[in-house]
DNA sequence: ATCAAAAATATAAACGTTTAACTTAAGATG
DNA sequence: CATCTTAAGTTAAACGTTTATATTTTTGAT
């Protein structure tokens, strides 16, 4: 037995046809249930494992849920992907004992990631796509969309025809984060917001800007920066921000890599967290519990909505509507430090 | 055209056999170039790509590169991951422009990740293996030594026979962390290190006793803490070393999440870098610059090692010899903060 | 021009699986 | 009892490629 069995060994061993036996491996009802177990037993004993490259050959399915990152600027010194890293251990978690691989896509750009997709897409390289940071009108979606392939996104679209997706509240955790500073008498709160093409980034700017005037407060643009959100990102518009005529008092940070940028930025400048301005953040890994000071955050632990992501993606390949497969979760507020204690 | 183009649709446009088409797309020096440019041209006007299922099936090759992580206590709270995270991106960005690409396994133990690379061996489920985090007498890579089958591994082993590795130069690292310190007065130093069966722990744990020896320092076993380097692990540690009648003056943390818990701790007890005791740390992401304060830290971009880990798979899938695949990457000092003042 | 050798191409089988179409036997129907 | 239906299998083809072997074409020497 120095060669891997397959169906044609089982068949010979049962004396049945490889057609039985593929049946009765696949549980068909035409085979007798006397000659399944017969088969199931023959391809124990004999340490049968399916190969799948013949039945991707056969079928088209390759078993494989395409993951698609968009790293634009792989510098060294940077905390980005570490975001994207985590979402993969969710949802390969969730895939662990089933057929389904979780495969890496890998791409630069916006445009690089769609020809990606049309190629996965048009060369059946994958059985589904996860697609995290969408755009408001996404074409790579409607281009999914249109060919029918199946594809879980993170992160919501304005596009018209619904599709499955997994997100979180963005307005809700502006409008608890931003409302709670603006009840504790901060006028001038800063966001330091992901890139403005990205769909979250526009809702949450959105919302600000509702939570802002629900108060009667003015808006300032020179509040908000957009940009990769990074630790150097966080430190760099702190710096800027803190110089304006009337700097903000708070820092609202869309993730906790920004976040412990500003903190840096406090540490250099000398400012104390709490009197000179304070910082809160959205927080997906919890490790802002860790920042000296640990600070307020809306807390959503990243293999929520990530395992959500793997359970869609199944869902969607056993047949299930797309509209039926959306979710936003809504983030713990986690109270940790003086971020209300700004004397104004 | 509904159809994906095959050789066959070459075959047929050119007026060829299968045959000559696939030898034409795989360069053999049996087809005339003057044949060979004709199919290619062909190819080019049919859109034709080549399907992955067909070779796989016929050569057994699957442009797979098997990752496989351990990940053995999932919980939401901590950093745990992250770095394992970072290195599939380096891998994946050198296949990039390869037929290959980097699928996920997901143990969550040692022994499970044994049995899945007995799966991925004997069922051929991928070309190469890529495992982090090895034992000193690693019987996974012995498994697939004796399988002969193509791997990498982050870390070294203490096995007879040569493998492709790639690692930091742990022995250099401690000693240059480690004689700093003495260097500047330390004599008290603690040192939290990763789980005492990998490798590299205890590759670390034995160049800390050789710094020791070699300034006639003593060595008390109770500065050595073992354990998954999360914040949460340095945190702990520092709490209860720190209560020692005889303290510690300096930390050397394994990575920069274990390193954030000791500050993390400092801030609970009130005590400042550099009055009380330092942290000194090796950092692949190099986030430590972000610290408040910042923390002097042995750096390697994790990219580097990440991406000739790659590299090193193609070559070995290319035929060349193991042995000829090791890499130890020597990080760079970077100083950063008082790590030196304290009064002692 | 002829012929052998070399070069280029063709034929056909194989990889492991699924499935449409077919066969056979048994059971149901009247 | 003849006929129809159903259940449970079998046969054979197909998915797209590579490659051993066979065949044809080209080349170059005579």
């Amino acid at each position: 037995m120095s060669t891997r069995p397959t169906i044609k060994t089982i068949a010979k061993d049962t004396g049945l046809s490889t057609a039985t036996v593929s049946k009765a491996l696949n549980g068909s009802p035409q085979v007798r249930p006397n000659t399944r177990d017969k088969v199931l037993e023959a391809a124990k004993k004999l340490g049968y494992e399916i190969n799948l490259s013949g039945v991707q050959l056969r079928t088209g399915k390759t078993h494989q849920i395409a993951m698609i990152t968009v790293i634009s600027s792989p510098h060294d010194d940077e905390w980005s992907g570490v975001g994207y890293a985590q979402l993969v251990y969710g949802v390969s978690d969730v895939l662990h004992d089933t057929p389904y691989r979780v495969v890496q896509y890998q791409a630069s750009s916006y445009e690089e990631s769609f020809e990606i997709i049309r190629r996965i897409v048009a060369n059946r390289k994958a059985d589904g796509i996860i697609l995290p940071g969408t755009r408001a009108q996404d074409e790579r979606v409607e281009y999914m969309q249109l060919q029918e392939f199946p594809f879980v996104t993170y992160g919501m679209t304005t596009l018209a025809q619904p599709h499955a997706y997994v997100d979180t509240h963005n307005q809700r955790i502006v409008s608890i984060c931003v409302e709670r500073l603006i009840a504790k008498g901060h006028r001038r709160i800063a966001m330091l917001n992901a890139d403005a093409v990205l769909m979250y980034s526009q809702a949450r700017e959105r919302a600000y800007c509702q939570s802002l005037e629900a108060a009667s407060l003015p808006f300032d643009r020179e509040l908000i920066a957009n940009g990769e959100l990074t630790p150097a990102f966080g430190r760099e518009q702190f710096f800027e921000m803190s110089m304006f005529d009337a700097p903000p008092t708070a820092y609202f940070c869309a993730n906790e890599a920004t976040a412990m940028g500003v903190l840096s930025g406090f540490h250099v400048r000398g400012y104390e967290h709490g009197r000179e301005a304070v910082v809160i953040a959205t927080d997906d890994l919890n490790v802002s519990q860790y920042f000296s000071p640990p600070i307020t955050t809306c807390y959503l632990p990243i293999s929520k909505p990530s395992r959500v992501l793997g359970e869609f993606m199944l869902r969607l390949l056993n047949g299930e509507a797309p509209e039926k497969l959306q979710k936003l979760f809504v983030p713990d507020l986690i109270e940790r430090s003086s971020d209300v204690s700004v004397i104004k």
